[in-house]
Formats: C-alpha cells, sequence, structure tokens
DNA sequence: GAGGCGAATGAAAGCGCTTACAGTGCGGTT
DNA sequence: AACCGCACTGTAAGCGCTTTCATTCGCCTC
C-alpha cells in the first residue's frame, strides 16, 4: 500500500513552494491562473488531496459542525442533513450529529460538553433546541458560532432561518373555514417549542380574517407527543354534539395523527363528521388513514440556508446576509373535507 | 478569552515529562499508580483536555467513524446512533453521519469517496448497506475497517452482529397459526434487503411448524415501502372470500401499515376480520390505527455490539470477540386477533 | 533611468500531540 | 563488586498542513 502524496511532494514536482499549493488548494485568489493551473495538474496526476487532520491542526478548527438533535425529531434531522450536505462539503465540513433530551434541565451544560470536547466550529441549531433560551446564551458566552432554524428568529435575522409557520396556519384555518367549519379547534404544542406558538397565533389570524371568534374551549394544550395528540383528540371528541368541533388543527403531524387514533376510537369518521389538520408534512402524515391533509415545511431549503449562513460565518470574510424567507405549502390530502350537513 | 493550556503546560507544572503526559491520558499501564494521580491532578486542575486534531494528526487517525445511512431507514438510524454513542464516546470518537441511496448503482464509488475524503477510521454499515456485496469489497480492499448490523452476517462472525431475524418471524408466524388463523399471507421486503429473506425464511419456518403448507398465492413481493404495501395489501384483500388471508405478516413495519391502509380502504376491518403483523417496532408502528403488532428488534444493543466491535478492531490489540446474539421479542398490540368465525 | 509600489511567491516557524528510541535507577546475579 | 535486566521515564523527531513575514518581480511614475 503506498503512502499518499503530501503537499511537499505536490510542491517539488510542480517547482514551486509549499505555499502555493496551499494557495491553490484553498482557492486563494493571490495566485496567477497559469500557476493554478500548472498546480492543479500535478495534483490530479499524483492523486494528492490534502490532509483533513493537518488542515485541523494547523489551521486551529476541526472542520465539524455539530448537529443537536432531539430524537422524535428525527425525520426532521435527516432533512436538514440532506438540506445542509452540498453547502458543508463544499467547505471541507463534516457534520457530527448528537443526540440529546431537549427536556433535560442540564441541556446547555450537556451540550456545552460536547461543543468542546468535540471542538467543533460551529452549531446547527434546529426546533426545539434552537429556541432553548440557555442553550443560546451558552453558545454565545462560549463564543461558539451558530445558526438556528427557528420559526421565533425574526429577530436575529442574520443567524437565524424560518419558515412563516404564522402565516401558513392562518392560512390552513382560512381554508378550513371555507370549507363551511364554524367550530375548529387548535392543539397547540410544547411551550418550550416556539413553532407551535407562531402556529397559534396563525390560528387565531386565521380565526379573525374568517369572522369566527376565538373560543377557548377548542384550545387546547398537548406536548407535540403522539400520545397528547390522543388526550386531546378525545377531550375535544367528547363533548356534546352542539360543541363539539368538527375540525381539529394540530400544530404537529404526530399530534394529528393522535387526533386520528382517538377518532377512530370514537368512532366518529373522518373526514366526514371530522376534518383533521397537521403540520410539517413528515412521511407519517401520508402514511396514517385518511392521509393527513397538512403543511409542508420547506425544511431542506432552510437547511440549506442555514448552512450557507453557518459556513459563511466561520469564514469571517463576507458579511452576514440575513435570511431570505421561504415559505410553506398547503397539502390537501383526504383528512379534511366540507363540513357535514347541519342536523 | 484565555488560551488552553497544553500538553507542555501540565508536563511543565507536573515535572514530568511530556511523554509521561501522553500516557496518562491515553491510558497506558507504564505508568506508576502515584505518577499517573499526580499528573491527574495537575490536569484537573488546570482543566487540561487534550487537542483532538493535534492528536488525529500525530497519531495518524481521525478519529471518526462513518455511518452511512438510507433516509427511508431514519428511525433505525437514530437507535443506532444512541446505542452506539457509549463505545465510541468512550473511545474519543465521532460519529459522522452520511445520508446516500441504497439503490444508487454508483453507491460503493459514491461511499469511498466519503470514506477517502473524510478519512474515517472506520465504518458502522446498518441495512440495507449492510447487506451490499458491493460495498462490503471496496472497504475490504481499500482496508477499510467496518462492522455490520446485517441480519446475513452469520458467516462473518466477527465483524456482524445480528438478531435472529428467523427466528422471530417464525415465532410470529405460529403465533398467528395458534390465534387460529389458516391463511397467513407474507409480504416480502426488497430483495438487497437481507433481513426480509430471512423473514421469508422464518415465516415458512413458522408455517412448517404450524403444519400449514406454503401457498405461493399468499406471497407477494414489495420492497419494503409504504406504497409497495398498500399494493401488496390491495392485491391479497381483493381475492375471492374463499381464498383471502385472514392474516397478513408484513417483513416491514411501513409495509404492515400500507397494508392498514388498503385495509380501511376497501372496509375490511381490523383486526376483527384480517389480522396484521408488521416487522421492526419503528414508531410508526404504534402510531397507526389500530396499534401494529410488530416484532421488536433490540436494535440499541446490537448497535452498543457493534460500535465495541469496532473501536476492538481499531485499537488491534484485542482479539475481535463474535457477537453474542440478541433475540428479538414480539410486540402484541391491536393489529392482530383469534381469526373469525368461520362462515 | 532611478525609485517605488503592488502582486505573486517563498522560507521557516509552528500547531499540540504520538512514537521510536534512549536513558535512568533499582534489585538480583555471578 | 561489577554486571544485567526490567520497569519507568525522558528526548527529539516528526505528522502535513497554515501562517507570518520577507522577498522577488514586473511595471508604472516622474
Amino acid at each position: 500500500m503506498m503512502t499518499r502524496p503530501a503537499i511537499g511532494t505536490v510542491a517539488a514536482e510542480a517547482r514551486v513552494s509549499i505555499k502555493t499549493v496551499s494557495r491553490v488548494i484553498n482557492n486563494s485568489d493571490r495566485v496567477t491562473a497559469a500557476t493554478r493551473e500548472h498546480v492543479m495538474g500535478v495534483i490530479r496526476r499524483l492523486g494528492y488531496s490534502p490532509s483533513p487532520n493537518a488542515r485541523r491542526l494547523a489551521g486551529h478548527r476541526s472542520l465539524l459542525v455539530g448537529l443537536p438533535f432531539d430524537n422524535p425529531y428525527a425525520s426532521y434531522v435527516t432533512d436538514v442533513q440532506s438540506g445542509s450536505l452540498a453547502s458543508f462539503r463544499a467547505a471541507n465540513y463534516q457534520v457530527v450529529m448528537h443526540a440529546c433530551d431537549s427536556q433535560s434541565p442540564v441541556l446547555a451544560d450537556e451540550l456545552r460538553l460536547f461543543v468542546h470536547s468535540v471542538r467543533v466550529d460551529g452549531v446547527l441549531l434546529t426546533p426545539p433546541l434552537s429556541d432553548s433560551a440557555a442553550v443560546i446564551e451558552m453558545l454565545d458566552r462560549d463564543e461558539i458560532p451558530f445558526v438556528r432554524i427557528a420559526p421565533s428568529g425574526r429577530n436575529d435575522p442574520t443567524r437565524s432561518v424560518f419558515a412563516g409557520d404564522r402565516e401558513s396556519a392562518a392560512a390552513m384555518t382560512r381554508d378550513l373555514a371555507t370549507l363551511g367549519h364554524r367550530r375548529i379547534a387548535f392543539v397547540i404544542g410544547h411551550e418550550r417549542d416556539a413553532g407551535t406558538a407562531q402556529r397559534y397565533m396563525g390560528y387565531c389570524d386565521g380565526l379573525r380574517l374568517s369572522k369566527l371568534s376565538l373560543d377557548a374551549r377548542w384550545v387546547v394544550e398537548g406536548d407535540g407527543s403522539f400520545e397528547a395528540g390522543i388526550a386531546s383528540g378525545r377531550k375535544l371528541l367528547r363533548m356534546r354534539k352542539a360543541d363539539r368541533p368538527t375540525a381539529i388543527f394540530a400544530s404537529t403531524d404526530l399530534m394529528a395523527a393522535g387526533v386520528l387514533h382517538a377518532a377512530h376510537e370514537l368512532g366518529v369518521a373522518v373526514p366526514t363528521a371530522l376534518s383533521v389538520a397537521g403540520f410539517g408534512d413528515e412521511p407519517l402524515a401520508s402514511q396514517v388513514w385518511p392521509r393527513l391533509t397538512t403543511i409542508r415545511q420547506p425544511l431542506q431549503g432552510l437547511a440549506q440556508q442555514a448552512a450557507a449562513m453557518l459556513m459563511a460565518q466561520l469564514r469571517r470574510d463576507s458579511v452576514p446576509a440575513p435570511a431570505v424567507p421561504v415559505q410553506s405549502s398547503l397539502v390537501i390530502r383526504q383528512s379534511t373535507a366540507v363540513v357535514a350537513s347541519r342536523c
């Protein structure tokens, strides 16, 4: 097994200094096109590729970014992973995942340990971590660059990307109203998850725009989980006929699936007797019966933007450009329909 | 922001050589307990932690292992991730995930590029990648250490871990037979996925043990996906009454969910008119209606074993110990029941 | 035509560890 | 009493890059 050529080999072969080769592989502009071409030729001929390990040590960076995540958000994370791939790869960065518990009281400490032991150069934060004040504060104090995918990030536009959760929740609510629904219930997610708070506001907006009034009986609190969806569904569907909502809009797909479960359990037909809508368009949304009407988030696009922002921040040459908002879209499936004729 | 202490600082402070500090942080046994204690004290006092970057360069290793995965298997991967965490962390290793397409004809080349550009020290292979001959051959040729989580790995016990897919599939089949089912159908997964092949053999075993005969009409081929599950379900449930299976055992939960979908669509009540069973106990299994009877795989345990084996291989001191087989278990939920009384 | 200036290139000093290899000190041999 | 061997500990040479600072070169200016 022959040994890999090092930068010195390339330099000698190309009859230039090591530094020049370094400039070429780092795309520095302080090299003439002719020299660059020549060096690139030698590099290709020798099959040279720079050692990440040496770059790490000499460059005082690990070429690693951290992607902490909470297990229940797994499908979220694979989208983020694939969306951010290209930007990271272009900058020779690798992603190190880190499973953690967003409910933990020592979350920030635990993340701090991770960040320092791996020595990641930056962190990509996804919900619900991206809305944890403790985590953000810790990263700021330790001067770890980060970018958030966070619905609540409008006030920090150079370090956050987001889709209009509020607007799309309003759109969904209006859509349900347009179908004739007058008693539209909403299931709030976990307080920790700023996204569901935004969605709740969007729900309120939607009601207002549809000339419907907000009624506390039809707003229940869940925690984003499937089980919470079941509980919320039961609560709402056990109301007496006149009060019972004809549509339930859950702020996560997982909870919407739970609502569906409760409906089946109680013999309520969906969508004829009840419309159900979710949020997120996770794989689950189209794997339940009936397939869920939901809101598709442009997650890969968001992740791509976030990754690009993080890389720009790490290069620290370019001025951070605020994110361009990406819009979500309604996905109408079989769980919603016009309201049943009145009795 | 004060600069981190380096190994030299520790050595000077402890009045020993750098090498001795190195031995201490690497748990070498060639140090007296007294020296070790003393050095450890200084390390703690100074808040020293060795630079991974320097270790990587000097130690000729990246301290990184690759975990390639295919998106549809996302939930699988988070389990593997958390199961392997402890072993990797103990060895100062980090996991670099890599999304890839197991159907791609250039899969092996693509993985090769990943492995070499990141310079991972080893690879952890999960299904269906762990059964790809091309991938295994590539890794062997390039002398990249790896461990597989692979149902087909019995013939390579020092580099594979597995749970008895065949045995548990047999158990499930027998269980269905015990419930009175005589026409038990099976949905095969993707040919690439060696696990589902094992499960099919288990199904055959189960039938034999239950004195039922294998009937080709009740064996349909899917590809592991939800949509394939729907198609298989439709095909089986549209048979005329006398031939129609009373139980369908799908070799993945995703396909079982599809079968459930088809049953709902065709108005077949589950579990009264039809029993449905899946395999894997993914989160989805308990999020569909009715909740799926399935087989729980001890994935975290497998991953832990695999990670430990990989680390041992990388240390290359310890003799590789073959995996101890971990057994799966039946999870009986609401999608299976005793067969309906004959008409 | 001398002086000067900016762009391209080079020399050398690390980055913070690991690892051959070399030493040092102690108890037991001959 | 000189010697040997073993167990610990130390010395110094890298690992393959980046980076600071110096140098060279070509060309424009007056």
